[in-house]
DNA sequence: GTGCTGGCTTGACCGAAATCAGGGCTTCGG
DNA sequence: CCGAAGCCCTGATTTCGGTCAAGCCAGCAC
């Protein structure tokens, strides 16, 4: 299982070689020598809060992997106000293939470090190979399904579910580890307080409110703003409202 | 360009010659022989509203083309409250690939009419085909763009705005014909006002309360609760809160 | 140091939509 | 014919979350 040994087919680019997306990520889906090519067109970036990946109307050049931190995808109404419409997290594919334009935001939310590679390297590796494609098939019906449950949340939960679900959402989704309904769980909240309400149609004061409730109720603990400890997951589950996902 | 010339290659499926599908949807992706094989394993069924097609947390046996009437994806909480994550029209694909379990229910809003084939079926074809999957992929896309789209409606829009929202899209699915921003335009409501109320994150009343100010304010007709005429888009857009597709 | 900015919290008040309630209409089946 | 059920509309009242306002605190420029 040594890597680099057979002399015709070209050892895996050093980029990609403890690159995640390469394991998890959509560049597993391709042999050592279509990496090797489809490595000479990428290029990493790393961009700070607040930057900005795809403007909404904007043709699109580039498709990215998401090697670490997190990615807001945004929806604004002309007057302002706005949607966060999904999260994405490493090693998620950034893009949507098949249009020139996207009708979304895409933001780094936290620093963020990019691979990226031009719109047709994308499109001709996805020709070549139908396992690339299938798993951005993948990647896709797992989106729809996250955004699914999100309009479960919008629509019919209150404020104190709304807030419950999201900080379920994110500490599964941040914290790298054994997932125990009963041990303390602990993460950074990727998002600001504004931002979290753009994500659950709220008000940032309605969010403050509820965290605070949270605290108060001692379900969670709060530093600096940002660090949450959950002591007790299946507490903040029921919080949750009924449950939606089935297990 | 006549059908069914080749010696060699079998003639297109009696049942498929006229289907939708065949044209707009995903069975276009097949070559005849393919066609031939897949349509030996498919039925027909027509199902009256409030038909269940799939449940929530049953295993999956088999996918469908829908070829008349709409679907209504829905998502529940064990207290009951509701939420239509997704409505279907011909010829869309139903099913969600690669899973067992459904994490939705899916039932039929108007009289439906499928063309169902077994899971099994459809994997085999889809591994012989990417063009299949392919196609597959590109209608997830497309369900995941109005799943975000919607998603803002419920996270940020008013009753009033959510209301004509809907009308907007509704209108745009089922009006088969030239869509002029200025002429009338009218449709039957595939949905009754609870499930509207469903759809939007609000309750039949409201939805309800909503239509009536429409029809007030002269932007709508009613006749006999389900048929609408719209007799200026465009006013109706102007209610549907700043444009969020740039177009 | 001072002042400024931006993120967060808290309180007082308000309003949009939910809830509660009643009544009309149509479609059943007896 | 009648009554029951379902869907829809409308009015009165309540409530949850939004709006407005103030203050705290950390970081930062000067």
């Amino acid at each position: 299982m040594t890597v680099g040994q057979n002399i015709h087919s070209s050892p895996i680019p050093v980029l990609c070689h403890s690159c995640e997306a390469r394991h998890s990520g959509v560049c597993g889906a391709l042999d050592p020598d279509q990496l090797v090519r489809f490595a000479e067109t990428t290029t990493r970036h790393k961009i700070e809060p607040g930057g900005a990946l795809i403007g909404d109307a904007e043709p699109v050049y580039s498709y990215s992997n998401l090697l670490s931190g997190v990615v807001k995808l945004t929806k604004t109404l002309s007057d302002g106000r706005q949607q966060i419409v999904g999260l994405q997290f490493s090693p998620d594919f950034l893009g949507r293939p098949f249009k020139l334009e996207s009708a979304i935001n895409a933001e780094a939310a936290t620093s963020v470090t990019l691979c990226s590679f031009p719109r047709a390297a994308v499109e001709r590796m996805m020709k070549e190979s139908p396992e690339l494609e299938h798993r951005l098939f993948k990647q896709t019906l797992n989106e729809l399904d996250d955004a699914r449950e999100l309009m479960v949340t919008l629509g019919r939960k209150t404020a104190p579910e709304k807030v419950a679900s999201f900080l379920l959402m994110i500490g599964r989704n941040m914290h790298s580890g054994v997932d125990s309904a009963e041990r303390p769980t602990c993460f950074d909240l990727p998002l600001t307080r504004a931002e979290i309400s753009d994500f659950l149609g709220l008000t940032n004061e309605t969010v403050s409110r509820q965290l605070t409730r949270l605290r108060a109720d001692g379900v969670i603990r709060i530093e600096n703003k940002r660090h949450v400890t959950v002591d007790s997951m299946s507490r903040l589950e029921q919080r949750c409202g009924g449950r939606v996902a089935p297990l």
